[in-house]
DNA sequence: AGGAGTTCCTAACATGATTAGGAGAATCCT
DNA sequence: AGGATTCTCCTAATCATGTTAGGAACTCCT
C-alpha cells in the first residue's frame, strides 16, 4: 500500500513535524546557545510537551545529529560552489576529505568538547601518546590518513576551517560577507597547503 | 597569625588536596573524556564524596577553569620558549595576544561548544549578523580589536593555534613530538601573518 | 580544656534527559 | 460503516548530575 495518498500524507506530516522540531531547535540554539539548549525550551516553542518529542527523534543527540547535518549540507553546497574554479578531480577530492572529516569529527561538537573531537594525525603509529581521544577514535568511522589528513598542519586546516564554516552557518548568514570569504579563503587555503 | 608555622601547614594541606582534587580530574578527563568528566567520578577518584568537593572548588566550573588554568601556563611557557628567536617586542605582542585569546574563548571550552566559543572578527559593527555569539561575547573581557585579531584569518589562526596546543597539553604530551612541531609551526604562522 | 575554623559527611533539592504506559484521533481494511 | 491498527501526543515516574543545607569530627591555638 506504498505511494496511496493518505500514506504519503502521514509521511508528509511526519516530516513537517520533523522539520518544526528542527526550526526550534535552530530557534533555541540562536537564542540561548547551542550548549544551553533543552528539549524543554524546543519542546515549548514548538506546543509540545519535552517527551513527545521522543516520537519523532530517538534522542536530543538525534537533534543536534540532525541539526549539524543541515548545517553540514549547507556547508557543502556553497564549498562546492566557491570550489568550482578547481579543476573536477582535486575538487572532488577536496569535497570528499572535507565531508569524511565532518563526519569524523564535527559532528560530534555538540556532545564534546574541541579538545575531545580533535585527534592527532600520527594517532595511529602511537596511540597511547594520545589517550584522550581513544574513546572519540573508535567511534569515528575513517582515520585520519584514509580521509587523507597526513600531518598536524592539515589537521589544524580542517579543523579552521570546518569549525569557521559550521560556525557561519550557526549564525544564521550562510549568505553574509563573512561566509563568502571563509569559504574563499579555505578553498585557497586547501588549493595551496594541500597541493590541490 | 599569618606566616605561623600551622598557618602554613594547614594552607600547605589545603594546597595538596586541590591538587589532588585537579590530578583526579585530569586523570577522570584522560580516561574518559572531558565532556564525561562528572563530580562523582573526581570525588570517587580523591576518595571523597562529591559535595565535599565543594570545599575546595566552588563549581565544577571552577574545577575545569583551573585545569585549563595549568594547560594553559604550560603551553604558555612552551611558546615563550619556541618564540625565543623573535625580537622581544612582537614575541611580547604574540604572547599577550595569545593569552588574551586563550582567557577570551578557551577558557570557557569546556562549557560551551566550539561555535558558542568563536566569534566574528568583525562583530563589532554589525552585531546582529553573529547573534548567537552575544551570550558569550557579553561574558568575554576583551573584544577582538583589543586583542589584535582584525580578520576572519587571525582569528582562525587563533583558533588552531591555541586548539592544538591546549589539544596536546590535554593529551599529556607537552614534550613530545606533536608538541614541539605545533608550536614551531604556530610561531612561524604568526610571523609570517601578523607581520610580527 | 575550650573555642574557632576547617573539612568532610549525609540528606535533600533542582534540573534536564529519558522511559513507561495509556488515551484519543487518524487511517486502514473488510 | 465499523472494528482493528497505527500514530502522536500526553501524564507520571525514573535516573543522572550538579548543587545546597546543615551538622559532626578533627586540628589548631590559647
Amino acid at each position: 500500500m506504498l505511494g496511496t495518498p493518505s500514506r504519503d500524507r502521514i509521511a508528509e506530516r511526519r516530516e513537517a513535524t520533523r522539520r518544526e522540531i528542527l526550526d526550534a531547535a535552530w530557534a533555541v540554539a540562536h537564542e540561548k546557545g547551542i550548549a544551553a539548549l533543552t528539549l524543554k525550551d524546543v519542546a515549548e516553542r514548538v506546543g509540545m510537551r519535552p517527551p513527545s518529542l521522543y516520537s519523532h527523534f530517538a534522542s536530543k543527540n538525534a537533534i543536534y545529529d540532525a541539526m549539524f547535518g543541515q548545517a553540514w549540507t549547507g556547508c557543502l553546497e556553497a564549498m562546492t560552489d566557491a570550489a568550482s574554479r578547481m579543476p573536477a578531480e582535486p575538487r572532488a577530492r577536496l569535497l570528499w576529505m572535507s565531508h569524511a572529516y565532518f563526519e569524523y569529527a564535527v559532528a560530534d561538537l555538540a556532545r564534546n568538547q574541541l579538545m575531545n573531537v580533535r585527534i592527532s594525525a600520527d594517532f595511529e603509529p602511537s596511540p597511547e601518546a594520545y589517550a584522550p581521544s581513544v574513546a572519540t577514535f573508535e567511534q569515528a568511522r575513517r582515520t585520519m590518513a584514509e580521509i587523507g589528513i597526513r600531518d598536524d598542519a592539515d589537521l589544524d586546516l580542517f579543523s579552521a576551517l570546518i569549525g569557521g564554516l559550521v560556525d557561519a552557518q550557526l549564525a544564521n548568514d550562510p549568505g553574509g560577507d563573512r561566509y563568502s570569504r571563509l569559504l574563499d579563503r579555505a578553498v585557497g587555503m586547501f588549493a595551496d597547503h594541500l597541493g590541490l
